[in-house]
DNA sequence: GTAGTCAGATTGTCCGGACATGCCGATTGA
DNA sequence: TCAATCGGCATGTCCGGACAATCTGACTAC
């Protein structure tokens, strides 16, 4: 069976991007099944009216997310899934929409406060300095599942408690044209202290997941920082990563 | 300045591969500030004698690592970095290992039993098979620092207890020819049973940090199922992580 | 003085070709 | 029958060029 390409020239998207798009769905539908050999590249450009480098482009692509595997002499073959997306810098908000998990916030702080020590190192900023500070609770199923603390520079972003409630920071960040670049983390685990366990509805001395967070975006500055915990019989992360070769 | 570089047509190695080598290390080294701006890829070619898509080629490599930035228009500029190292697939003896700290294995169980049903889906291997099992103590500076719990389907490595004992097991694995492809994770915590805490030295119901893994090979076999507990005084995840763009 | 426009610079996309390298099967030889 | 060699095949690397898209800054017009 062939499978059916095809690319548009009047698009303005890329070429390679279409192909890529197409083979990723083929692969994600089944059509292209697992184990199976994605015919030489040559005779794929020649079908499709592509050059070989484009055709490359579109597969390297989907390489790198780990969907294909290539071997000189043999081809190139789909991985035999399990695979589904990496690992990637995404908001706890965003985490629990995509799993349909209806999530809602509850603002209990959001001024303007003197940079601790901590806060101002970790931001790049000098101690004393005004910092946004956030503290948001995340509900699921209205139990509550994690507190999230962050600390924002001044004069990035501006902080509604309404949009706050209503969707995730990242969201806010990206649509006011930040762009995220990278981000340090660190996940662990401690007992509640009674403050914190009181927030949580979880016991005194209870175990509690912990992710502290910076985020840098694309000139290196950094545009958050984040001490979060997270209830561990309510929420885990679970990730997929690639080996990188 | 001009920032020096070369390459060596008579070596095997990829030309694009010795010209990314040689701009990481410059970033590294301080050589290539951040922020600086990376002259146009043309003149670079010229510079060295190659053709544009071969430096293309090798700075992509460096942008998909999260070093470069590349605008349209602008140019090529080195990130403000605080990047380290993104993460990835690496057993917990290399990481110690990186950071100085002489890990030191324990081998508690090494042995051959079915596999239970949890296992066996893990795996993809049938209920009641046999698979190895392996149990290693991991310490650092003489303490007890994580309990590693390791099923592996038969037939696929020979799993030596003195190896075990001074490397680790992705080394092992990576050395009998299997090319670790991708991991499914999930980082979680709990209270510690008796036994557990027992192990770790640690108090029962003191909190605890786990991890669960399945690794995959590039054939999409799975080959390796974990379930690892960590003390959280002594051990937490650090990484970094890339927007995926 | 301010806003819009234009030109230069630089990366993004794409082409067509060439040769090298490694893998696998088939043929050949023992 | 089995092992070694050889050749085909698919990807890996590299070249040189062409045009498009986008950003910056300077110039111009109002």
């Amino acid at each position: 069976m062939q499978l059916e390409l095809s690319v548009d020239r009047s698009s303005p998207v890329p070429l390679y991007f279409q192909l890529s798009q197409q083979l990723e769905a083929a692969i994600e539908h089944g059509t292209l099944t697992p184990g199976s050999l994605l015919g030489n590249e040559i005779e794929l450009a020649a079908r499709l009216g592509l050059s070989r480098p484009t055709v490359r482009q579109a597969i390297q692509s989907l390489v790198d997310k780990g969907l294909l595997v290539r071997r000189r002499g043999v081809g190139t073959q789909v991985v035999h899934s399990q695979v589904k997306r990496p690992l990637e810098l995404s908001s706890l908000y965003d985490d629990l929409e995509a799993a349909g998990q209806r999530p809602a916030t509850r603002v209990l702080v959001n001024e303007l406060v003197p940079a601790s020590a901590e806060v101002a190192a970790a931001l790049g900023v000098a101690e004393d300095s005004d910092v946004h500070r956030v503290e948001r609770l995340r509900l699921a199923h209205g139990e509550p599942m994690a507190h999230l603390c962050n600390f924002l520079p001044p004069g990035l972003i501006d902080l509604d408690t309404d949009q706050l409630e209503t969707t995730g920071l990242y969201r806010l960040m990206r649509s006011a044209g930040i762009t995220l670049h990278s981000a340090r983390q660190s996940i662990g685990a401690r007992a509640a202290t009674t403050e914190e366990a009181d927030r949580l509805a979880e016991e005194t001395g209870a175990p509690l997941l912990t992710m502290q967070r910076v985020t840098f975006d694309d000139t290196g500055r950094a545009v958050e920082y984040g001490t979060h915990t997270y209830r561990p019989t309510r929420y885990s992360f679970e990730f997929q990563l690639l080996v990188r070769s």
